[in-house]
DNA sequence: TATAAATCATACAAAATTGGTATGGTTTAT
DNA sequence: ATAAACCATACCAATTTTGTATGATTTATA
């Protein structure tokens, strides 16, 4: 199923924020004019940097900024970073058991369509679309 | 996120099962050809039922038999049948002081078009392209 | 008409995921 | 040296999802 996550949903709008800013914003800004917890931007903006969707710069006065481009940011690309690779994915053979009903079957790769339907949806959309 | 509910994903593969009988499938006769458990077929056909997917006779000799041509039945229709209307939504306000940050803003609407794209998609995949 | 086959409705517990917070460590400008 | 700020990890609470159980209703058939 598709539902927007709520920390996905706080990213595209912490990622808005910084889309007008200049210089860098600290998690304390972000939060304040959020209004989330500061925890909680904390954790959103090292899940960012882990993508490299922005940059960090670490010690007094440093903080955060767009790696990126926002013609460049992709929907799909913030969900991946904040809800994992598997966020985008139909029934995945992991190895473990799982899909027993799917494995061996044509099924699985029909399966494929779906999620590749969605992520080139979720690809053509970027940040810049969603902030302007 | 996207991801594919279980659910979901054995109700195609139980749609799929109809889709090629000519008469009708009880719930035990699905539920020892999918190797799923009969009060999981049952509660998935339920859902099926009431969104009018598949038809369902009553009494003995009763079962289910799909209402919708295969070609004419979405993945879209599926998984909101299953996961419900809000599976396929991105942060709505639901009047219960939801997505706080996103009201009164122009978000909101831009929100709408990752929900968009993502239904589109959804409504462009049939069934029939799912088990052909 | 009694019986068995079958769907319908609801409720519920276990398992998995998600949301949010806390704690301590490391880096760096001043 | 100090304080500002990011980094890493771990953890718990809340929610959602999965899966099952129970009983009621409908209907073909002997």
């Amino acid at each position: 199923m598709f539902k927007l996550s709520k920390m996905a949903d706080y990213s595209i709008v912490l990622l808005s924020r910084m889309s007008k800013a200049e210089d860098l914003l600290s998690t304390s800004e972000l939060a304040e004019e959020t209004q989330l917890s500061e925890a909680t931007v904390a954790k959103i903006m090292r899940l960012l940097v882990k993508a490299e969707i922005v940059s960090s710069i670490r010690g007094a006065q440093g903080g955060y900024r767009l790696a990126v481009l926002p013609e460049n940011l992709s929907a799909g690309d913030i969900i991946t970073a904040i809800d994992g690779p598997k966020a985008l994915t139909a029934c995945t053979d992991d190895g473990a058991g799982e899909c027993i009903l799917i494995k061996n079957s044509a099924m699985a790769m029909r399966l494929q369509k779906i999620n590749g339907a969605v992520k080139n949806a979720l690809h053509n959309i970027t940040l810049k679309d969603l902030y302007v």
